[in-house]
DNA sequence: GGAATAGTGTCTCTGAGACAGTATCAT
DNA sequence: ATGATACTGTCTCAGAGACACTATTCC
């Protein structure tokens, strides 16, 4: 069962073993709506994923699988949760090692996106993924501006607050509020929006 | 490699598989320190853990593992982190599913605890499990009265504020403070505690 | 009464929230 | 000038923190 053997050919590691998988929410903002990159595979929607090969990192499992499947690119996934059930996958035991990651809407071009607010009946269990992804990521938005970089690379303080209204459209302060909350944890750039009507609105960066 | 095939014969998974481990911190209060149950095997000391076995939950392997290594019973694990360095184990390729537990000290009568501001050098990457446990389990304390259930049926605010003492030392507001955040969250008895010199404290029951 | 511990009245400080004002642009 | 949008001065309110005071027991 096992190749592990010590010197004496002693089987060090004999144990059953489980199929491991990852399967990654993919997460963005497209027309002003939170969504979710979502891959159909014999007629069932699920979240892109794959199993771990040999020799193989997690974090590098995710990424081989969103650049096989929707041709994504240079991320940092982070774990979520492993999913255990026994019966979650009818091919055998498989256990999933949930993962989100978000990314600027222009990497997605190709993929399928769903707004989140509908999304349901994914296969498996990955309904579930999907909301501990999106309560991680509110959780996140609710403690900084932009953590996850949705944004270009200056911006002003309304497409940040629209940003953050796209991510959670509840639990956003007003506007003053917000932007007292949010410009200690931005870095000016000393340059003004161009070409919009009424006052021009600063420029920020993230830092 | 797989044993699961479908009707035709087909292979369904047909992958390598890994060896996947489960790995606890058990965390409790003794003599006013925070400490954590070690095991030591083969000359090293190492968190309680064991292999995943076929048909077995997670959760059901950490509660054998507590069980049989020292006669834990009765708890509620939560998963912390997937663990996945490629050499983490020299006996070849384990993920280890690190978990957490926090018991009342009495239910680890035989275990081997130490204190957790003073251990280091545990096997693999346990020290970072540990770290993981101890943080989380601080966050929780930091939200509400004694969460993992520590103390006795009943106890007095004096009680209560040792135990948070002891589980995190710093960030630990002043007396009145800390009965003015916590009393909201507590269940009166009625009853006062009896024996002590000065006026006798109100005994409080967890909600 | 005195020592020891429990409990509270109240002041201050800070920060979130809300409102209404002022500032600066395009047309 | 006018309308539109950006920005801010300031009031209020709530909660955390600190201090000093009162309350109740044992000796």
């Amino acid at each position: 069962m096992s190749a592990y053997r010590d010197s004496h050919g002693k089987r060090l590691i004999d144990y059953w073993r489980p199929s491991v998988a990852v399967d990654t929410a993919v997460l963005t903002v497209r027309d002003g709506r939170l969504c979710v990159a979502v891959v159909e595979k014999d007629g069932a929607r699920r979240l892109p994923g794959t199993f771990l090969h040999e020799g193989e990192l997690l974090a590098d499992a995710v990424r081989r699988s969103l650049d096989l499947k929707a041709g994504i690119r240079g991320l940092a996934p982070r774990q979520l949760h492993v999913f255990d059930a026994i019966d979650r996958d009818d091919r055998g035991r498989v256990l999933s090692i949930a993962h989100m990651v978000a990314v600027p809407d222009a990497v997605l071009a190709d993929a399928r996106l769903e707004p989140v607010s509908s999304v349901k009946d994914l296969k498996y269990d990955h309904d579930d993924i999907l909301k501990l992804a999106v309560d991680r990521l509110r959780a996140e938005y609710r403690e900084a501006p932009d953590p996850a970089g949705l944004l270009p690379d200056t911006f002003t303080l309304l497409d940040l607050r629209r940003l953050h209204e796209a991510v959670d459209p509840d639990g956003i302060p007003r506007r003053d509020t917000f932007r007292r909350l949010m410009e200690p944890k931005l870095a000016a750039t000393g340059e003004l929006e161009r070409g919009t009507v009424g006052k021009p609105a600063r420029l920020f960066r993230r830092r």
